[in-house]
DNA sequence: CCATTAATTTAGT
DNA sequence: ACTAAATTAATGG
């Protein structure tokens, strides 16, 4: 947590991290945007929303990775997505109920900002293209989100590790090696599998040559065959 | 402040 | 479930 407000600059004109959104916006919209909100920001492991929660405020985030998870019954995570940067946070709660259905924790250090949550919808209300992109957003989440958990159903363990892997390659990083953001039971607990099952699959995949690791550092040998595991199953 | 060690967490079997 | 390894916290100088 910043604890030297006095350091904070809050002008979203000059914010190198605006989203597509909020790029629509005039300046006028954006200083607006400056006055309803504030930065700060947390460490890796930090919780940012708790599940149950009121949505007072719409978080935005501007850098750094974030995991949007619902604790089970029985104290098993189940993770739904990653959450990478210049997205909102808690958008489908917002426009859902007036609770916080999924809780946030950051992968890493992160940057956000918080938007008050009256204002926000102000925002929506009155312009359309902002709304618009919004709109894309969540529509696009909810289909990501509905097809992942499709595949859940019907994929075998292989598949859903091929399909994890290439997320990660393709959606999150957008590069062939990457730094695994978390533990293997997290990773276990994105895929909806086991922790024995995950890292047996992962190291099967080494051994194929598919892909190499160290530790949590992964790189995408062999993509099309991933992607070949990853439809079939 | 740095170095050691104790405690907790993580990975693989 | 168990062990080894790694990471993090605590301690003492």
């Amino acid at each position: 947590m910043i604890t030297d407000f006095s350091k904070i600059s809050n002008s979203c004109n000059d914010c190198k991290d605006i989203g597509c959104a909020a790029a629509i916006l005039q300046p006028a919209m954006l200083d607006q945007v400056s006055k309803n909100s504030r930065e700060t920001s947390f460490r890796k492991g930090d919780m940012l929303i708790q599940a149950g929660s009121m949505t007072s405020n719409i978080i935005y985030l501007k850098s750094g990775l974030v995991k949007e998870y619902v604790t089970n019954y029985d104290q098993r995570e189940k993770i739904l997505q990653i959450v990478k940067q210049h997205t909102y946070l808690g958008l489908s709660s917002l426009f859902g109920d007036r609770v916080n259905h999924y809780s946030y924790s950051a992968l890493t250090d992160v940057k956000v900002c918080y938007i008050d949550v009256a204002f926000f919808n102000r925002l929506v209300r009155e312009n359309g293209n902002f709304a618009y992109e919004i709109l894309v957003m969540v529509s696009r989440d909810s289909l990501n989100n509905f097809h992942r958990f499709m595949n859940h159903t019907e994929k075998k363990v292989y598949g859903r590790v091929a399909e994890a892997l290439l997320y990660f390659s393709g959606m999150i990083f957008e590069r062939d090696s990457f730094e695994l953001p978390f533990t293997r039971q997290e990773f276990a607990d994105l895929i909806g599998v086991s922790r024995e099952s995950a890292t047996r699959v992962l190291l099967k995949f080494q051994g194929e040559g598919l892909l190499s690791m160290q530790g949590r550092n992964i790189k995408v040998e062999n993509q099309v065959m991933l992607e070949k595991i990853s439809k079939n199953g």
